[in-house]
Formats: C-alpha cells, sequence, structure tokens
DNA sequence: TACTTGTTTGAGGG
DNA sequence: CCCTCAAACAAGTA
C-alpha cells in the first residue's frame, strides 16, 4: 500500500467499516453498514402464463440473489466477531493507547471466533475501525513481536532506523556491540530478535562492526 | 542451506 | 459475496 511506512495514523480520510466506543467501561462495537441499504428480493416474476425456461432463469437468478444477500450478511456478522475479538484481545490498547498494543497473530482470533486464518486475513485487509485513538487498518492489531503495522517490511525497515540511531548517538570510544544493540531494542521497543538479525540490519546499513568502529584516542 | 512460523493467494464449493 | 484448503511466499533462525 503506498505511504504505507510513512506514519501510524494515516487514514483520517477513509470511512472507517465499524467503530469501536467506550460506554460504561466496556467498549461497543457498530457496524457501519451506511452503503448496503435494506435488501429484499421481489418475486415479480413468477407467473404461471411464463415459460419453463423463463422460469428456470428466473428461479435461478432469484437463488443467486438470495445467496448474494446471506453473504452480505453473513459478511457483518464475521466483521462483527473479528472485531470483537480483536477488542477482547487488545483491550490494554482501547483502554490506554497505541503503545499498549499486544502481540498478536491471525491464528489468535481464527481459533477465537473458529474461523480458517485466510478469512481472518482476509477480512482484516482494507477495513478500517474507527477508535478512540484514531482510525487503523485492522491489520495494524496484528504484530507477531517485531513488526509494528505492516506485516513484513515496514517492522524491519522501523528496527534498521531505530538502530541507525543508536548508533549514531554511542560513545567512539565504546561502540555499541550487536548484543547491546539487541538489549536496547528490547527495552526501547519491547522488539525481541536474534542478536544474530542486528547484525544483519547493521551490515544492511552500511556500518561496520563495533570494534571496527572503535576509536583509540 | 534448510527448518519454522506467520501471512497471502488461487481454486473450488455454497 | 462468503468460506476453507493447500500451496506459495516472506522473514527469522540455526
Amino acid at each position: 500500500m503506498p505511504g504505507a511506512s510513512f506514519g501510524e495514523s494515516e487514514p483520517l480520510y477513509v470511512s472507517p467499516d465499524v467503530y469501536v466506543f467506550p460506554s460504561d467501561g466496556d467498549f461497543v462495537i457498530l457496524l457501519n453498514d451506511d452503503d448496503i441499504p435494506n435488501l429484499r428480493l421481489n418475486d415479480f416474476l413468477d407467473k404461471s402464463h411464463a415459460s419453463a425456461e423463463a422460469k428456470d432463469f428466473a428461479s435461478k437468478k432469484m437463488a443467486s440473489a438470495s445467496w448474494l444477500i446471506k453473504s452480505l450478511e453473513q459478511r457483518k456478522r464475521t466483521l462483527y466477531k473479528v472485531m470483537e475479538s480483536i477488542v477482547k484481545f487488545q483491550r490494554p490498547f482501547f483502554e490506554e493507547g497505541v503503545d499498549k498494543l499486544k502481540p498478536l497473530i491471525l491464528k489468535d482470533i481464527a481459533e477465537d471466533i473458529e474461523m480458517h486464518e485466510s478469512s481472518v486475513s482476509r477480512i482484516t485487509t482494507n477495513k478500517y475501525v474507527s477508535t478512540p485513538h484514531g482510525v487503523f487498518e485492522l491489520k495494524f492489531f496484528f504484530n507477531s513481536a517485531l513488526s509494528s503495522d505492516d506485516g513484513d517490511a515496514v517492522g524491519s525497515e522501523s528496527v534498521k532506523a531505530l538502530i541507525k540511531k543508536m548508533i549514531g548517538k554511542e560513545d567512539p570510544k565504546n561502540p555499541l556491540a550487536d548484543e547491546k544493540l539487541c538489549e536496547l531494542l528490547k527495552q526501547e521497543i519491547g522488539v525481541d530478535i536474534a542478536r544474530r538479525t542486528v547484525a544483519k540490519y547493521r551490515t544492511a546499513l552500511n556500518i561496520p562492526s563495533s570494534s571496527k568502529r572503535k576509536q583509540r584516542f
């Protein structure tokens, strides 16, 4: 998604698919179904003088229309359940704010609402929720301990940025070893990655190892 | 390099 | 449109 890496609170301009707001120490979920007015079937074609083929054609159309309507209803129900489950898992976020996000994976939600991960994946892409702390894509609530938002590239990018910043501030006489960086990363943003990964990111940034950076005087 | 874990995507059924 | 399944893909790890 273009611009995905530019900030946490991007889409003020999208209209959310679902709202969450506090009420009485609890949270209420409200679906936005503005764009789906009440749909219903109109059985206008069922006339006895119609030909067999026409009746057949009509009833097939009716059938397909009716499952479309059912699908839309089901979608609403599923979206509601997913949202409910997210609120359950990320309650501290809804109560206190963005830095209280807990690690969460699709499978957690999938198991909770008894559905397949792939369904959860599809439901949570391109859907937005309005919360007391802003509007977020549903994907925002999933982070497997590493990335802060967008699943792939963004996570490692922001970790790289942080590494660069830390090395920039280090004492030239006492450069930060990868292991130390690893510790700091954990303290500062709660990211838990292996020392080896830190080394990989550092190399990617064209920063030499701590022993090479050490200055003698 | 190969294994593991997590997410996405294409096919197929309703 | 909904859903699942399996296979592909991506990232970290050893």
